[in-house]
DNA sequence: AATAATTTTTAGATTTACCTAAAAATAAAA
DNA sequence: TTTTATTTTTAGGTAAATCTAAAAATTATT
């Protein structure tokens, strides 16, 4: 049984291996809010304990054990997010922090049965792929927004950023999950991209183009 | 804001004041699983945060701001009682141990939400009442099935005993809440009930008589 | 390849919630 | 009212997760 403490840094370690092969002490510290020294003694005790692979000043990465625990914590995470938007009525951008602490509650059975509750959803509210209690992830074939052509549509079907500023800006835009956009214009200027909404235009900067996930529906 | 600890000594001292005026430190103690003189530390710190009032050697009372801390993880526990029976299939003898848990989230707006998805109950899977957001109770009207007379009948609306083996127990007989009872017979020899629910007859111990809460209907 | 810059680790402290063992206060019994 | 028993507190220590400051290792730059 892991400590809550334990289980954030596995979760954090996870989502770093998602960008980068090996991950450090700095960038864990990092977004762990805490300083490097405390990394490098948490880092010890997982690695102790099994959960990752760690040789001094060359990085960790999480074992099997210690990749289980974490995609384990990141399914009760969607879960909850799940929970909280679709019975609680939160809005996208106000569930992550109660998440946080939901996720650490221990029960197997809360979360099978609230998985069966909330109809074994695929998805988070932003679109993130939620593992099944063998921790596999259903396949997702995403495309950044700012990678289609003049022409090209799709439905907005995730986000790779999760600041509330930036959520509440596309639900001010109307781009909101499960949304029909299709691009008329890339301004050459700076890039910014025009796409159509909901028979809307609405006119987004190249940066939050970046972190819209299209899934391209039609011609594919 | 106060510790997942604190909150568990508040709600402890808030239980154990409900059957003694001062509450010591060997009954915080016992139901904390801990031992006396972390008790004494831990009573110092409330102490110093004005949350419980302790003179040396007298045992504690909590303070206005104690109390009502106090209640508010009552409240917390009781809704995700109600939660975890109604919308996800617990049974009342399953919810405390998750409950527990769920408690410590900090979230306001989670159980205001909360709150509202369940209907606002006044009632919580074992009949004991949860505080508005105010933290005022429903007044409730029990009295023991113990001191039911021969013919008396009433409704079950609560338990006294939380423990699954009596729950279980319970369940066993169909003395399930909201069930309609009617007092047969009083046993001479050892004082056990005999009781009409559900069109059957069943036998219970003084003991379980003790914990089993009804509230009178018609004559009262 | 030597030096500078960065990253990571070690060493030694701090805080929280515990503990044990012993002392002090209170309550109960002789 | 002494003596005994019980309860509570103090004193001193431990483990977990953190910190700062300094040392060591690695990486980048000249």
């Amino acid at each position: 049984m892991q400590s809550y403490t334990e289980e954030n840094y596995l979760k954090t370690i996870y989502h770093l291996a998602e960008k980068t092969t090996n991950v450090q002490t700095n960038a864990i510290a990092e977004q762990m809010q805490t300083k490097p020294a405390s990394v490098t003694d948490m880092i010890k005790k997982l690695a102790d304990k099994g959960l990752i692979d760690y040789i001094k000043y060359q990085g960790v990465t999480l074992t099997e054990k210690g990749k289980n625990t974490a995609i384990d914590i990141v399914r009760k995470h969607r879960l909850w997010e799940v929970f909280l938007v679709d019975k609680l009525n939160f809005k996208w951008d106000e569930v992550h922090d109660v998440a946080e602490e939901l996720e650490h509650i221990k029960s197997i059975e809360l979360i099978e049965r609230l998985d069966e509750f909330l109809g074994f959803p695929k998805a988070d509210p932003h679109g993130d792929p939620i593992p099944d209690k063998n921790g596999r992830f259903a396949k997702t074939q995403f495309i950044k927004l700012i990678e289609l052509k003049v022409g090209d549509s799709g439905t907005i079907t995730g986000v790779s950023q999760h600041s509330s500023a930036f959520l509440k800006h596309l639900e001010k835009l109307g781009l909101t999950l499960g949304k029909q956009i299709q691009v008329s214009d890339v301004t050459d200027f700076d890039g910014s991209v025009e796409i159509q909404v909901s028979d809307k235009q609405v006119n987004i900067s190249r940066e939050v183009a970046k972190h819209i996930l299209i899934s391209s529906n039609g011609k594919n």
